[in-house]
DNA sequence: CTGTATCCATTGGGATACTG
DNA sequence: CAGTATCCCAATGGATACAG
């Protein structure tokens, strides 16, 4: 037997199946902003402003809509703190946290092979 | 100093900035097929059809844009056997293996955290 | 079998201005 | 400060038919 998805009860060799859970996951992540977020709220909460700023080029509209996005999917909180100027912070949940990891690999990864993938032609 | 990137001369906490390898990964994987590609050719090498059979509802045309990219990337080879009916093979690249790991570890937290994801509501 | 060519719908996402 | 409202473009990706 095989990896198994959502069902389990397939003939295997479906692990990239349409019932994957992976597919929900990529639904997730496969865009341009919604890791960058997750990274930039790892190590601590992170104001809107704040994490505009880190996330160079994002602007305020798609960086609203990612954070929505991940907030029902329950990977970051949104806590508003009563104040005169509006002041809201986003946080990684526990479970947010342990995306961390696996993200952290990918990370990883793109340092170390940086130079690999782009479309340099290797001295042949 | 922190995690630094690609001119590692920033000062630092820029690590999501526009420089980041990190954007250039993500560029790669961000979209629906990438990573499921990557995934299917990670035991042994698969023709075309192959590839379109197991990522239920890809498109060939679509299949072949991921598979163009991919090879730009040089994640995945493309061989192809001179016969009658063509045949073409599509494998990983050594540095494509050097992916499966990160990658897998996303798969496994897609299968983990399944269910914290969906939308259904917690008991509270 | 392995793609390519079209056509088309959706949407992600960028720019900018504006409001509570 | 924290977003929302528009406008708009470009790209992804789906369907289908067709070609080497």
């Amino acid at each position: 037997m095989t990896v198994m998805c959502r069902t389990g009860e397939h003939d295997a060799h479906d692990v990239y199946g349409r019932l994957c859970p992976c597919r929900d996951v990529l639904d997730l992540i496969a865009n341009k902003w919604s890791t960058l977020v997750i990274g930039a709220l790892e190590n601590e909460p992170q104001r809107f402003g704040a994490v505009q700023r880190r996330l160079e080029g994002v602007t305020p509209k798609v960086l609203s809509a990612t954070l929505k996005r991940l907030e029902a999917s329950r990977l970051i909180d949104r806590t508003v703190f009563p104040a005169v100027p509006a002041h809201v912070e986003y946080s990684l949940t526990p479970l947010g946290e342990t995306l961390v990891a696996p993200l952290a690999g990918l990370r990883r990864w793109a340092e170390e092979h940086l130079d690999d993938i782009g479309d340099q032609p290797d001295a042949d």
